[in-house]
DNA sequence: CCAGGATGATTGAATTCCACTCGGTGACCA
DNA sequence: TGGTCACCGAGTGGAATTCAATCATCCTGG
């Protein structure tokens, strides 16, 4: 479900987390300082091993800190996967923006590298493979897709031509799920990611996007063997 | 890495999760009790929320009986996770046993076919996506490969024609986890699994098992447009 | 410009919950 | 009848969470 934050979720949704909105100033520097003390400690002793006790020690604040912002142990880690999935959606935003794109895929590229990058780079981002089996909310995540959502959605349907429409998004929907499962396969265990998994990823996404099983490339496969 | 268990892990690895092997008659009973009981939590409360006094209850046991058996809370689930998988292995070669092979993508629809089968009829199933980030070994699933990779791999490679090889192996894991990404997705919120994603799984792992982004289909595919 | 109340922010000891231990008790076997 | 095998469940320890007291900041009337 990480990529999947690009298909909806409210920008504000982050926000519902926290149990009361900051008033003061040095509120937000607390609060981003807990996230960040969080993102640390994810990336030390991973994100089930992460206790309320490290979290404050290492943002120089005591547990009741921890407790004033968070309902519980599990929100600051929703509020940091909230955080890792906003990145995201910025890094990919940029990326789209400095690169020139001559095809669809080039698209969908710049967000597996922008992905891969923040795994990379950013504390704590294997975060976006937290996933809570719980009543979390799973927002109707179709309904209300997001500015970020119609941004990639634009690129694939307006610059290029790709099919809009209902199956666009259902496709996305199973693209998010497959290069989700590859990508946390490429970082399962290799800090750095396995660039065969990562290869590869690019690779099925962009025969799955490109319609590859319309059927008259199953066709022109079938004839071919 | 729910259907990795295919691709690998001793038969008898569930067992080296128990602490003491059961010597009277009853405790076999009891074993399978605890893990009932587990399955039928697991279903109610996710694998997560699970409690060990909640398994001791539901198994009419006591805590202490529950740690006779297994050394700690993830033990059980291990043990669950493991029994699943050998379920699931059965369940496939018993499919595999009862289908008539035409090509070689009816075997892996029967893997597909089990696997939801499983998802629907066995309490406690999604146990299978159970993965633990942990010390965990993640044994070397490649280098011991069970009879059922070697069943399945021979059914691709020599009843039809497929590459074998390293290539295979590698193929295999890409398409297992884009499978129980996909599955997984499935069963996120309906009960009885959404039919969209399974079939989508189906064409997927069929197409991308084909090699279709071998070098010929893309000339064709681009041909084509 | 400032006293001092109002409200936000922080603290950490106390409480609760839960995984896990262990000494004691009964059940089976030889 | 002695020797294991199984089982029990109160007890221990650590982590999650609460809450009443305290500190910091803002605001306002004088």
């Amino acid at each position: 479900m990480s990529l999947g934050g690009l298909l909806g979720e409210e920008a504000g949704a982050a926000l519902q987390q926290v149990r009361t909105e900051p008033i003061q100033q040095r509120s937000a520097a607390r609060l981003s300082g807990l996230l960040d003390a969080a993102a640390a400690v994810v990336d030390e002793v991973g994100f089930d091993r992460i206790t309320t006790a490290m979290i404050a020690e290492r943002a120089g604040a005591s547990i009741g800190t921890v407790y004033r912002y968070y309902p519980d142990r599990v929100a600051v880690l929703h509020a940091l996967h909230e955080r890792a999935v906003v990145r995201f959606r910025q890094r990919v935003v940029d990326e789209l923006g400095a690169s020139t794109l001559t095809s669809w895929w080039d698209a969908v590229d710049c967000v597996v590298t922008a992905f891969v990058g923040l795994y990379r780079s950013e504390p704590g981002f294997r975060i976006v493979n937290f996933d809570d089996r719980d009543g979390a909310p799973a927002a109707d995540a179709v309904a209300d897709a997001d500015f970020f959502a119609r941004r990639l959605a634009d690129v694939l349907v307006n610059e290029f031509d790709l099919p809009g429409g209902d199956d666009l998004i259902f496709r996305l929907e199973v693209a998010v799920e497959m290069a989700d499962a590859l990508l946390a396969r490429a970082f399962h265990t290799d800090p750095v990611g396995d660039e065969r998994f990562i290869a590869e990823c690019r690779l099925v996404l962009r025969n799955y996007l490109d319609g590859f099983y319309s059927p008259q490339a199953l066709n022109l496969l079938a004839d071919a063997s």
